[in-house]
DNA sequence: AATCCTTTGACTTTAACTGATTTTAACTAT
DNA sequence: ATAGTTAAAATCAGTTAAAGTCAAAGGATT
């Protein structure tokens, strides 16, 4: 357990542990010298250690003035409920499971109703034409994004 | 937020959400006088955040005398917007000019803050993972079915 | 030995910034 | 009026400063 990347995942979530905000912000070059490394291996920390099942999200902006912002979700009632319902979804879901899912969660208060109406048209088959095992893999993936998204406080 | 870009952005936003008027008047030389930087530079502002996307229009006069005006459109009448929205997205849109009309719509207060949280993570680049002709023309087509789901009726 | 996790680096993409050159409008002096 | 000068803004290609991707090599674990 004395490699780099347990040191750099220790280090991010000291950070996050001592901010005042629920979120973190560093540059990735800065990061890769601080722990002599190549910052590549920040990307590779990042996916194996700070993704949304961590109950992370990352956001980033490239070039100059660039940053990487690490996003703890809280975790409660919520965000346990959407992590299920994201392994639920899985690699592919029909449409009417798909409104199945936005009725859950608007049943649970979890989102409005305008929040499941926008994921509902997303979602639907009139929008995503595509051939169909594409499409429901497709749709998945977009569920799974919109209902993590909500996640994030502020 | 870091760069100068994003100064000169909250800049002019601050000096169109002081002005009375939908407009405000500047010179590019003084700006980038004031940020420091060079004159072009105002321009890739105004193209990369103040474009039709964007929901403003921008005028100028070159020689002496000359002067910057951006206008920001105005977009009461909710119907109308959506029309104007829709025919600003096109057939295809970029990932960038997407982001752009959802932060518009969360500026005008049209839509809350999760509900642009939830539209971006369905137009992310990295959820649709497809070729290019084909991801410009879905995104178009989602970020149209969620704008028109949510503003229409409502 | 096989598999999984880590580390590396070459290549790509994106965003911001720069500066030389061009275009336009107004002003000035013939 | 006309030509010349000056004071703006536009353009665009090039540079710099980030972060992302991916596959291959290296280590550790079972």
């Amino acid at each position: 357990m004395n490699n780099i990347s347990d040191l750099i995942e220790r280090y991010l979530k000291q950070l996050l542990a001592e901010s005042k905000r629920e979120f973190v912000e560093v540059q990735r070059s800065d990061l890769a010298l601080r722990f002599s490394c190549v910052p590549s291996q920040i990307n590779y920390v990042l996916t194996t250690r700070f993704s949304a099942g961590h109950g992370y999200f990352v956001e980033s902006r490239r070039g100059s003035g660039g940053y990487i912002r690490i996003i703890k979700i809280p975790l409660d009632r919520k965000s346990d409920m959407v992590l299920e319902l994201c392994d639920v979804i899985g690699e592919a879901i029909s449409q009417a499971d798909a409104d199945g899912v936005i009725k859950r969660l608007l049943e649970e208060k979890l989102i409005s109703l305008r929040e499941a109406r926008v994921m509902h048209a997303a979602v639907d088959g009139n929008i995503l034409k595509l051939s169909m095992p594409v499409r429901d893999k497709l749709r998945a993936l977009l569920l799974k994004a919109m209902i993590k998204s909500i996640l994030r406080g502020g």
